[in-house]
DNA sequence: TCCAATGTTCGAATATAATCGAACATTGGA
DNA sequence: TCCAATGTTCGATTATATTCGAACATTGGA
């Protein structure tokens, strides 16, 4: 595929994005977007797990609309969508990602 | 048992408060505990579900920290322990809760 | 053109969760 | 004391998720 199909910012719902962060793999990558500030590979992610398995987090986190992913060269860049889930249910993310602040 | 146990909201996990979140019925539950603003009663909240299914998913909420019930005679009286999860993860039932509404 | 790099997809195994009927426990009241 | 009411627990079934190796697809560069 070129580029990955993404759900719309309207198609978004609440209770995917609460499952897709209810998982501790899952949480820590979005965790780490949001610390990078900026799109990151899988590989940059480094959580020591095979692809297989960070694929299917990522196919997760993408269908819950977390996660957008570019496909540049072999690479694929993955940031999370802050701005968006921010202005469609505000303070949500912002107060998962505080709360898992040490 | 006399009364039920509880996690300290010391020992309450976020991603077991989100895990909890993430299903159509517990939210369902929680959203009408806020509503409610009061204690109510597996009874009352009558999601039209076998008793022993809505037992299963109150002792979720209630192991995540999110609920707590006390026996009262033969009645169970179930309340949104939201101040504390307010305490320790400002914002995050607040805006989950918002979010939900119409 | 060939190939190494990056991820995805497939498939199968395993693990976890949801569902719900039936039996049980506890309580308060008749 | 008996019993109806309210939930819990148990057990079995079904449904969903996670995991990960192997095969595949795409890309850019040698």
């Amino acid at each position: 595929m070129r580029q990955i199909k993404h759900p719309t910012i309207e198609q978004v719902e609440l209770i995917d994005i609460l499952y897709a962060l209810a998982d501790p793999t899952r949480m820590e990558i979005v965790v780490r977007l949001a610390k990078a500030g900026r799109k990151l590979t899988c590989g940059e992610l480094d959580l020591n797990r095979p692809k297989s398995s960070m694929s299917h987090h990522f196919k997760i986190l993408r269908s819950a609309g977390l996660v957008e992913t570019v496909v540049d060269g072999t690479e694929h860049m993955n940031a999370l969508r802050l701005e968006e889930i921010e202005q469609k249910y505000p303070g949500v993310l912002e107060s998962v990602l505080k709360a898992t602040q040490p």
